[in-house]
RNA sequence: GAGCGCGUAGCUCAGGGGGAGAGCGCUUGCUUGACGCGCAAGAGGUCGCAGGUUCAAAUCCUGCCGCGCUCACCA
């Protein structure tokens, strides 16, 4: 071929220019749609589906780009591969967002009323939810987006239905009216989980209650809520505490209520803390409470829903929210000397992590499912390893929590999600029902006659709906050929802040609906913090924007950099300066690739090969071959960065630096044949490192393919035809036959003499392109050999004029480098720093003495050569003699070096 | 309070019973016919501290110090 080709080859990679275009090209040919009739075996991922109120954050990058990434690479082995994407109603935000549009106009949701309000998030989801979806575009995202869902879809509504009227059945959803986490800023309950506990500095207040006819005696109780004293039912001792025993079954007067409370024992109280007795308040406090149900104590709710205070509490307070009432209850006892003391105290108050307020234990009518039961079957599905996590270490993490797991509230105040299935009578009698209809029916048969209903207001919470994914995102409860062929999923990739929230969720809905695990393997990936670690926000100024990113450095190099980050560990820190370094990278491929093209004059494309391969080629087939032996494993152990690091060093540090350098004369040479399987092999290493890289950087990738598919140039599909593109071509696979360890020694050896030659340059000072002449010492035969096998390409690299291998006499007047068992001369002419180059050599010289020293320790110690391993033995006697040869000649060299001086 | 994790080169981090590694940064030299987003050469580390196990410990165990995360906790 001509030049054509490569004269469209610009200098530098512009990723710009040719990612959109790619990403369409595998749209339009379907590549990313998962076959519904599945040929071969399967290999399916579903997204942790991003909430509709989000943009692509440096996180979702991250998650994509694995997930990517591995399904890219398991449909390059032949497999079909589904993705399924998706996104999340998220009900509290999605609701949140939506009712501060309306605040603009001054409106509420209760302006509107629930139907139009419900109607206007639908709006605002068809305008601008699921943006995130199209920005996965962007990152390249190979996802099957014809399959893709929403939390609220119509399927998956009725799965949530489903669910949840066969959970009521069952008896694992109940209703129930106890203490839960109101948000009263929300107004709505929120799970355990959606709970801040945050440690703040607050304050103690020391209450006096008088004794009744305790002629002016009182018992001090301590609390930092002043305020919950108006619902105090009761004040609790230790049964053992002796200060308060003689109290015990008497009764205070409640303060400012004017209540009589029973003093009682109860091991709940501590002796230790505050004074030892506790003022209980069943209806605000979750240990109070339970406290009250043991003593059968009255529960006293003393809020409304904004916290402020009910007609339960004294006139005087009612109204007040319940920082008002806290000042005005603490003034009062004040007034009536009750205060014994006021200390500062810290300690730890439960915060929404939505609505940012103090929540309040308020009682109420909830939903819970009873997750223990539930949970049995979770835990011991990762127990018997039926499901894998990914470091194994969050394993315990999740059977912590599982373990003490507690009913989980599901019903939410509010109006966006999925309205809970249940329809109450007249009477209050509960119909859980698929739909009204079914409702009616049963209420019928109740009541005997037809009656109208009244549906539950409640919606579910959001993450009831996450858990149901795996299988309702596959098409649940239909019998449908996806749900046949991709369930359970192969694996979920998420990370650890979300394995209570969502994963141990999902294991427990999948094993109980599809009686299987969601997935087999669990990868937690770590969350990117900045470069000092500390947590991207937009308040302290510090995000990294993904899109920003691909728009200056391109997706490719984005890609590349999250997953060489994706180590095992927690917080993965980003900066700006990692991400250009891997932007090089890209270019460095593309100009590999440059050069190729620049270089193929004479090549036709399939055209055989009538020279055999040098020790060059064998070197680099053997090293690509190791490569894809690496890359393959480590994909598989999910080392993404090992991943990374491997391809990483191939194509630049072998490929590039070395491969290409040592055959540029053959491809200036000519020897047609030689120049020839040269372009050949290029061609071969360039194509399987494209592909090695292609599951982590796809556009550049089909970009170099294409160009070369252009000049005819093709890889095969799975399926053995010709691929129209790299992403379904036919992965790399080891191949034994293409390894060559004494070749791949020899070039090695080859290598280390030409980097002595530059390293000696260096020390005289010599210009890049001015040649020299070069003896090579040695009295072993074998090693004069290997180095004439290598003559010519040790007399390129290292610009060598005269190169001598002899076992004659050593050049006086020179400097030199020891190699293995060679000696590496150069002479020097005119000046050099002879002093500086013998401390040099002093040094080297010192760190020898030193192993060497080490390694004759070891070999005189008679325990080691009794109990080490024979071939470590035979290693270290080995590694003593390399050593001291080297010793040797390095000393010979300085002697030489002095004669100079 | 319980659990988990981490302290390795100036920075960010791999590694993990038997010769200290990478990227970035730094120093020196270079219009080397792909690439200065580059090339070549180099400097830089008692692998947090103290014990123990072992023929052998940066690596395994114990303790300590420092840092981080998760869970629990409104007297």
């Amino acid at each position: 071929m001509d030049g054509g080709a490569a004269a469209k080859f610009e200098k530098t990679y512009n990723p710009g220019s040719v990612e959109g275009k790619w990403y369409e090209f595998w749209i339009e040919k379907g590549y990313f749609t998962a076959p519904s009739d599945p040929k071969s075996s399967t290999f399916s991922i579903v997204i942790p589906p991003p909430n509709i109120t989000g943009s692509l954050h440096i996180g979702h990058a991250l998650n994509n780009t694995l997930q990517d990434t591995l399904v890219r690479y398991r449909r390059m082995k032949g497999m079909s591969a589904l993705w399924v994407p998706g996104t999340d109603h998220a009900g509290i935000a999605t609701q949140m967002v939506v009712e501060r549009d309306l605040e603009a106009s001054s409106l509420t949701r209760h302006d509107l009323g629930r139907e139009a309000f419900v109607n206007r998030v639908w709006q605002w989801k068809r305008d601008s939810g699921g943006k995130i979806l199209t920005q996965l575009h962007r990152l390249g995202a190979s996802a099957d987006w014809e399959k893709e869902r929403f939390t609220m879809d119509e399927g998956l509504s009725f799965a949530v239905k489903t669910v949840f009227v066969e959970l009521y059945k069952q008896g694992l959803i109940y209703k129930d009216k106890r203490l839960v986490n109101w948000d009263p800023k929300l107004h709505t309950a929120i799970s355990d989980l959606e709970v801040e506990q945050r440690k703040v500095k607050g304050r103690l207040w020391y209450f006096r209650y008088p004794i009744e006819d305790g002629g002016g005696r009182y018992i001090t109780v301590a609390t930092t809520r002043p305020e919950t004293m108006l619902g105090d039912v009761a004040v609790a001792v230790h049964p053992e505490d002796e200060r308060y025993s003689r109290l015990v079954g008497k009764s205070v007067v409640l303060p400012l209520v004017g209540r009589r409370i029973p003093i009682i024992a109860d091991e709940y109280s501590d002796p230790e803390k505050g004074t030892g007795a506790v003022k209980i308040t069943p209806a605000h406090d979750f240990n109070d409470f339970e406290v009250g149900r043991r003593h059968k104590l009255d529960e006293i709710n003393i809020f409304d829903r904004d916290a402020s205070l009910n007609e339960n509490a004294p006139e005087k307070y009612r109204g007040l929210d319940r920082h008002e009432a806290r000042e005005a209850v603490v003034m009062d006892m004040e007034k009536l000397g009750l205060v014994d003391k006021v200390t500062e105290h810290v300690h730890v108050v439960p915060y929404g992590d939505r609505s940012g307020v103090v929540i309040e234990p308020w009682l109420t009518d909830q939903w819970y499912v009873d997750a223990k039961a539930l949970a049995a079957p979770a835990i011991e599905a990762v127990e018997q390893g039926r499901i894998k996590f990914i470091p194994e270490r969050w394993k315990s993490t999740y059977f912590e929590w599982m373990r003490n797991i507690q009913p989980w509230c599901v019903s939410r105040q509010i109006w966006w999600g999925h309205r809970i299935p249940a329809w109450y009578g007249p009477d209050g009698k509960v119909f859980v029902e698929l739909s009204e209809v079914d409702a009616g029916a049963a209420a019928k048969e109740h009541y005997g006659v037809d009656i109208e209903l009244s549906r539950d207001e409640d919606v579910l919470d959001t993450w009831f709906s996450s858990a149901l994914w795996p299988f309702s995102a596959l098409g649940w409860p239909e019998k449908t050929s996806e749900l046949r062929n991709y369930y359970p999923t192969s694996v979920l990739v998420t990370g650890f802040d979300i394995i209570f929230f969502w994963v141990a969720r999902m294991i427990m809905m999948g094993l109980k609906f599809m009686g299987e695990v969601p997935f087999r393997e669990v990868y937690i990936h770590g969350l990117i913090r900045d470069e000092k670690g500390e947590k991207m926000s937009k308040t302290k100024g510090n995000v990294i924007d993904p899109l920003d990113i691909m728009g200056t450095y391109g997706a490719d190099s984005l890609r590349f950099a999250l997953t060489a980050l994706a180590t095992q560990g927690r917080d993965i820190k980003l900066s700006i300066a990692v991400i250009e370094g891997y932007r090089n990278f890209m270019n460095k491929i593309w100009n590999a690739s440059r050069f190729l093209f620049l270089n193929l004059g004479g090549y036709t494309p399939g055209k055989g090969c009538a020279s055999e391969p040098s020790i060059v080629d064998r070197w680099i087939l053997t090293r690509l071959n190791y490569t894809v032996r690496e890359v393959e494993s480590s994909l598989g152990s999910y080392e993404f960065d090992k991943v990374a690091r491997t391809i990483y060093q191939f194509i630049w540090g072998e490929f590039c630096d070395w491969y290409i350098e040592l055959v540029k004369p053959v491809l200036t040479g000519e020897d047609t044949p030689a120049r020839y399987r040269t372009q050949s092999v290029l061609i071969k290493v360039l194509l399987n490192s494209l592909q090695l890289l292609h599951p982590v950087s796809p556009f550049i990738t089909e970009e170099i393919y294409q160009r070369l598919r252009s000049i005819g140039v093709n890889l095969k599909s799975p399926e053995g035809g010709l691929a129209d593109s790299i992403m379904v071509s036919s992965f790399p696979v080891f191949d034994e036959s293409e390894c060559d360890e004494e070749a791949y020694a020899l070039v090695e050896f080859i290598k280390e003499i030409i980097a002595a030659i530059r390293n000696l340059r260096a020390v005289v000072g010599l210009h890049p392109t001015t040649t020299v002449n070069v003896t090579l010492f040695s009295t072993d035969e074998k090693m004069r050999g290997k180095a004439e096998s290598g003559r010519d390409l040790i007399a390129n690299l290292g610009r060598v004029a005269e190169l001598n291998i002899t076992r004659g006499g050593k050049p006086a007047n020179a400097i030199a480098q020891v190699v293995g068992g060679l000696e590496v001369f150069i002479p020097v002419e005119g000046l050099i720093d002879v002093s500086k180059e013998i401390e040099r050599i002093n040094r080297e010289l010192e760190k020898l003495i030193k192993s060497l020293e080490q390694s004759g320790k070891k070999l005189s110690n008679r325990s080691f050569i009794d109990r080490a391993p024979e071939e470590v033995v035979e290693k270290e006697r080995e590694r003593f003699k390399e050593l001291s040869i080297k010793k040797a000649k390095l000393q010979e060299i300085l002697e030489a070096l002095s004669n100079i001086g």
